[in-house]
DNA sequence: CGATCTTACGGGATTCGTAAACATA
DNA sequence: TATGTTTACGAATCCCGTAAGATCG
């Protein structure tokens, strides 16, 4: 048995209006057409729906029958029709980013603003963990794409550029580097360094830009913030990218950038292969792209 | 926006299989018809259902969300199916019968039993009062149809005969009249009658065979079954349609048929005009027909 | 005779299946 | 290369609107 909305539509608007020609009209059908239209309806319910003659139209007793299953499929309809209208125009739906931690506290405030801004209906998930788990919570399907900085490119990940950040050293305002012409990574090494650990992307870019050379290690930490108060103590200097430099916007502290172009980090946009991003998801991608942070 | 049940089927089953091929065949269609019906789908849904490769065929975030309305809908269609079917079969439905007394009593058991043993997911309703409630009942639509014994055509109402019921005679068996040969209206008018109260029908087809004779008056009641206690009693004769003789199927009773044949009371089916019984009804009464009252 | 539903029929759109092209592992 | 989806296209079907026919008040 098929049976579409329309056949319920035109079912209904002639239980009410009890007359074809008015029926047909609102239907936006010729008479003889809509006549057509509710035979087969008929005939495909396999009842006849209404008594007619040539004065009055009536529901038969099945018509009656069939009237309450066709107004629960109406509204069962209206509500399909609502629910995607509201998807498409992105008046309800979920996204869920994942991204680094410095992105997250810097940058992501603004893009969220705008989103919600234009956006009210959406609800929003955002996962600001480190880029390992940022890849996994999008492998996973936690999140609808991740910003991070491994270039994860699996049989189920594609990652795509997204923007580049570069290095900054740290050093207290007194710091003999904080003034000097024509700063290289050469001329950080003599001096105590507050480290990142090992597993953190910054220190990978740091170590491979220094190779073979190592810096004077003073201590290694988790966080930035915990960088951040040891150089303000002045235990040391440190290198932090250009995203996460918030951190270090304080007074007595001076940053400066390491002129060293191919050792920018790269922060890829990483999303599930062969799968379309969710409506939600392109518009705040679009939205993340069109305020992307300067690539300085 | 138009969406078929056809469509939604469709719909479910890619959703459940992933693969358009299988999809396909299972919907008895070739594969690239198929397709195009998902595509078209996905055009009046407006949204983008399916992510599809060569490889694999997995449902976008809007088709989960579709997925959801969808299969209410499949809910709503598959009830709306069983109830039609249900409704077409007889196993499902309402009749309700006005008749008079005397037919509810003696000869409608019988036949509702057979109905109930052939539909017993029928729900009946009885009103079992004399003519005119009857016909009542038909106009204001608690009744599918009526047996009484008024030929109801008015604008509203539609009669045809149903069966004919010949009117008996009853007294004492001491009676004289219980063993008279050749029986006749006028060898009843010397003795003392049980008359019925004048609004009854079995009264009116009397009097006018009567007329302009009279019967010597004993007394007038409104029941059959006070007649029969009165004749019992040897207080006077009295004169009963042959449905209704099974109040008077007593020890010391005679009763006799009058050999008058144009006197006989039609007993009329009465329905609404332009109206088609129900399935139910139409069962009901198709029956009825087959179970006729002998016209004695 | 006027209002209204049904039937008849020609044209146009939709939909189907076969065959070929295309894409991915 | 094998599996599976999309494109191309001719044919059958369905659906619509106009016009004529039938029916009831």
């Amino acid at each position: 048995m098929n049976l579409s909305s329309r056949d319920v539509q035109a079912f209904l608007v002639l239980a009410r209006q009890k007359n074809f020609t008015q029926a047909a009209s609102m239907c936006h059908l010729s008479q003889p057409a809509f006549s057509a239209l509710i035979r087969s309806l008929e005939q495909t319910v396999g009842l006849k729906l209404f008594d007619r003659s040539t004065r009055h139209v009536v529901l038969t007793t099945e018509g009656e029958r069939f009237l309450q299953s066709a107004e629960r499929l109406c509204a069962e309809f209206a509500a399909c029709e609502k629910a995607m209208r509201d998807t498409a125009q992105l008046t309800q739906g979920h996204v869920s980013v994942a991204l680094l931690p410095s992105l997250a506290a810097g940058w992501l405030p603004a893009v969220l603003k705008a989103y919600t801004a234009r956006h009210p209906g959406i609800q929003l998930g955002v996962l600001d963990v480190l880029s390992e788990p940022c890849i996994a919570s999008v492998a996973n399907g936690d999140a609808d794409f991740a910003l991070a900085a491994i270039r994860a490119d699996t049989p189920d990940l594609r990652a795509e550029p997204f923007c580049s950040d570069s290095f900054h050293m740290v050093c207290p305002r007194a710091h003999p580097l904080a003034n000097k012409a024509a700063l290289s990574l050469e001329d950080l090494t003599p001096w105590p360094f507050i480290h990142l650990a090992r597993h953190s992307s910054v220190r990978q870019y740091l170590d491979a830009a220094l190779f073979p050379r190592t810096m004077q290690t003073f201590v290694e930490v988790e966080q930035l913030a915990t960088a951040m108060g040891l150089v303000q103590a002045g235990l040391g200097i440190t290198v932090a990218p250009a995203l996460s430099l918030f951190h270090f916007n304080k007074p007595g502290l001076v940053t400066r950038q390491l002129p060293i172009p191919d050792m920018d980090r790269q922060i890829y946009m990483v999303r599930k292969r062969e799968r379309s991003l969710s409506l939600a998801a392109q518009a705040l991608y679009q939205l993340m792209q069109d305020m992307r942070p300067a690539s300085a």
